[in-house]
DNA sequence: GATGAATGAGATTTCATTCAT
DNA sequence: TATGAATGAAATCTCATTCAT
């Protein structure tokens, strides 16, 4: 049983390692332009061997991004527990994002990635099933906090706790995504600050959920 | 001095004939799987000639995106001008945008792929040059209506006109980007309805804005 | 019947204009590497207007070599003429040959392009044909010449006029072709200098035909 | 240390096994109708192998000119040492050479072919590098002959040993080239018999050498 | 497991030549 | 006649993925 287990973990290290020249590479130059060889070479393996660990290209840049979101979902758990008041809460949380976004934005791309791609693996969207299970934990988090907030009449009544946290999520990451993409051309194109913006896009969502 | 202009003309015709062709062959399986190949048989012209008219497959891409987003752009224009209450405006942009998702869901990915995806032609980001200049005649518009709205006072005045229309936009955007991804699996995975996430998320961002 | 020859006289214009710009651009970087267009460029005339006068490329640069072979001829055609010993006049066209090479170095792989490579033209070696024209009025020029060697008993006499003198052409073209490849090589690779090498040859060659 | 070996015989081999591919391919054809698509599917490799082993198609052929100049070079030896005379021994390369000509026309004019031509890989002559290569091996026995001759008094002794091998060499191969070229309008065209011409030349060339 | 070699499937490029006006 | 546009036919390149050892 042993064997089998330190099987295990070796495979699992291998897995990490090659994600770590992954990530080097890719972070580099972003996805399309990362080639597998480069990766392979990073990771001082053949390109084969990669294929004994992951089935393709998609699937390192998948674990990457599951690295990521799970630093993103840490970094939001804190900050919501950090404040008591649930407005604060709220505010806590969309800023935390931003901040993600700007300390990890490697991280951030890769997990907007599968997030607004249809990538399917073998058929599955994986991504999607692997994505919400590592929600899991935090979904009901973030229910009670809605109840909560309901029942102390901060949040407004007429609204579902799921439909709210995954509209919130969704709407969160959306726009940042397209902030991301956007982002260097706001202030030329439309003389817009990037703070100006987003102070302004916090207060407009909680408008939308605080009564 | 018509003979320029001729030329000019008959080459836009051109583009715009593989264009067609283009969607026919994009649209039937996506941008990934399309071949340049098919596109050439279908336009009936050479490969050779389609790379006189564009550099890259991608670029023919883009001319079908400019496509989705001036339908989009005009249906919006429409659907605001239809009504005259403020509030009744913005809500009919927001079904409007699930509408043109709807009605023209090939076109929708081909206008979110470049939005959501950094694609640089020969290092510009062309793709938010053009898509700029396309939006510019319907920025103003927009920004009348804000100004209206605030004027009315349907709309919060603490909000800044260009800073509003961006977001929203952006917010939408975004939203329907992720949502059109996890769509199909809405149901299976949080038991939730589209119609009332969509409703929600139209009350949502109503109370963000309006009064 | 005037203005057929006008026609005539213009078109044969046209050919040496295009022939003058095609020099330009082949002598530059060999027949391979120059591209019709670039020579339709320098001729300020469209590619397609280069085969109103021209079947293809090779067409083109056989008008230069065409050119070269002329220039070659003559050159030929004096140094015999210069001098009177028999010996001398065998002598001073192996040196003339040199010079020629020498001077003109891209007419001489021009006309050695078609006495080396079979080229047809629809079919017949029109190169080959044409080339034979120009080279009649010389033949009978080099027949008496050995003719009269023969007599005067400085030339073997077990020797065929024509065959002799083609011998002594083919030999010299061809010995000249492999030398002007090999050349830059020849110090280095052999340690012989050329001038040696050339004097040694001319030796060979007279001592081949002369008693 | 054996695994370097064996890999770089194996590697050897695959360029063989292509190039005994490319042989059938373009002496059915010559050179420029061959396409490196039936080259491939003739080795039953794919295109992009093919690519792995040679950069280009030229540098197939020129592989093959290399096994036609061994070809050629163990024909003269052997030529020459099945004599002993020397004169015997001259007018049996010069014989050995036309008979490789007639016997491998296809690689005669592979070697001719790189010999009058100036072809390079990414700049560098290697054709004519190579070349030297192979024929280092016989240069010392040629001079080792001519030196005989000379010292036998056979052979003038005027001239300088490799001086001399190397216009024998380089006067034959262009003399031919230029014959193979014109060959088959020989005798429609100047009246002339091949053999008559070849043995006239042979008469030539030993005479310019021979005492 | 690990790997070097090979592959498949297209994209892109290249150009001499031809077509339509 | 002249030409801009188009074509055909390959060559070459690119790379994720697979095969054979």
């Amino acid at each position: 049983m042993g064997i089998q287990e330190r099987k295990e973990r070796e495979k699992e290290r291998r897995r990490s390692e090659i994600t770590d020249a992954a990530e080097i590479i890719i972070f580099a130059n972003g996805i399309e332009k990362a080639k597998v060889e480069d990766i392979a070479e990073q990771a001082e393996l053949s390109k084969a061997t990669l294929y004994l660990y992951f089935h393709n290209k998609e699937e390192i840049y998948f674990a990457i991004s599951m690295r990521g979101q799970k630093i993103m979902l840490d970094m939001v758990e804190k900050a919501i527990l950090s404040v008591t008041e649930i407005r604060a809460k709220i505010l806590s949380f969309l800023k935390t994002m931003v901040q993600f976004k700007e300390t990890y934005p490697d991280y951030f791309n890769a997990v907007l990635y599968f997030l607004t791609n249809k990538i399917q693996f073998e058929g599955k969207n994986v991504a999607l099933h692997e994505s919400r299970m590592s929600h899991e934990k935090y979904l009901n988090l973030w229910i009670d906090l809605i109840q909560k907030g309901k029942q102390e009449g901060v949040i407004r009544t007429e609204l579902n706790e799921v439909n709210t946290v995954l509209l919130l999520w969704m709407q969160l990451m959306g726009f940042l995504r397209i902030y991301s993409v956007i982002e260097e051309n706001l202030n030329e194109m439309f003389h817009i600050k990037k703070e100006n913006m987003m102070n302004e896009y916090f207060e407009l969502i909680l408008q939308g959920v605080v009564k």
